[in-house]
DNA sequence: CAGAATCCCCGATGATACTG
DNA sequence: CAGTATCATCGGGGATTCTG
């Protein structure tokens, strides 16, 4: 390995500094595209708690969500692979919502931004 | 302890488990308040691993970002006590920005994001 | 070089009504 | 009970300009 100048050297740090910070980059904008929406975050986390989870469950623990609105959520967490939806052809209807494999790898993530959140300071 | 009905025992477990999602609802609400801005994640990252971080070296790292878009975000994180700001009285005017203690706690948070950014499939 | 003030646009949500 | 369709709304953030 040839020894170069310090000049470089440095820049060729300066280099990969720069690839790592633009694949973390890559890495927090998708995880935000698929948690970021008003609702995400909370609906994944009536979902772990109570799964399978159906529809007016969710919609009676967000109060204050519309019926459109949460089906909207569900309809892109299910498309982005983090939820899973099974309708059963009764009457009166009847759906439920559970975590794939996938979005159980999510826990983890939610589980640290709720106890960062519980640590924030009110005021 | 008076042992109740179990209906009575079902139904304060469900009050209990509604309580425990309230909260939980609360602190993540604080965290996406704090952290969904669309540049916050990424000049948080950029910041943590360059510490103190310049204003220019933001902008240059952050590519599409704009001149007050990037003011604003920095100043909102700075009033939620994420970051400081300092400025030094030179001419050119100087500014440079690093994390507080408090946006320090925020480092893991943004580790776990950025691992499961990595993670999910591109498709 | 960095910030403040303005104006404006677009997309994410909300409201409402209808369907199976 | 749950979903779809349509229209209305609101606010975050982009563009631009001026200042020190």
């Amino acid at each position: 390995m040839e020894k170069d100048t310090i000049d470089e050297k440095q820049a060729v740090s300066d280099a990969e500094e720069m690839r790592i910070l633009e694949e973390n980059n890559i890495a927090l904008t998708k995880a935000m595209r698929i948690i970021g929406g008003k609702w995400k975050l909370l609906l994944l986390n009536s979902i772990r708690r109570d799964c399978p989870a159906r529809f007016g469950e969710l919609r009676k623990k967000m109060q204050d969500i519309t019926h459109a609105t949460l089906t909207a959520q569900l309809k892109e967490l299910e498309s982005d692979g983090i939820i899973e939806r099974k309708a059963y052809p009764e009457v009166p209807p009847r759906v439920e919502y559970k975590l794939t494999p996938l979005g159980i790898t999510l826990v983890p993530v939610i589980e640290a931004l709720c106890a960062w959140g519980e640590g924030y300071p009110d005021k």
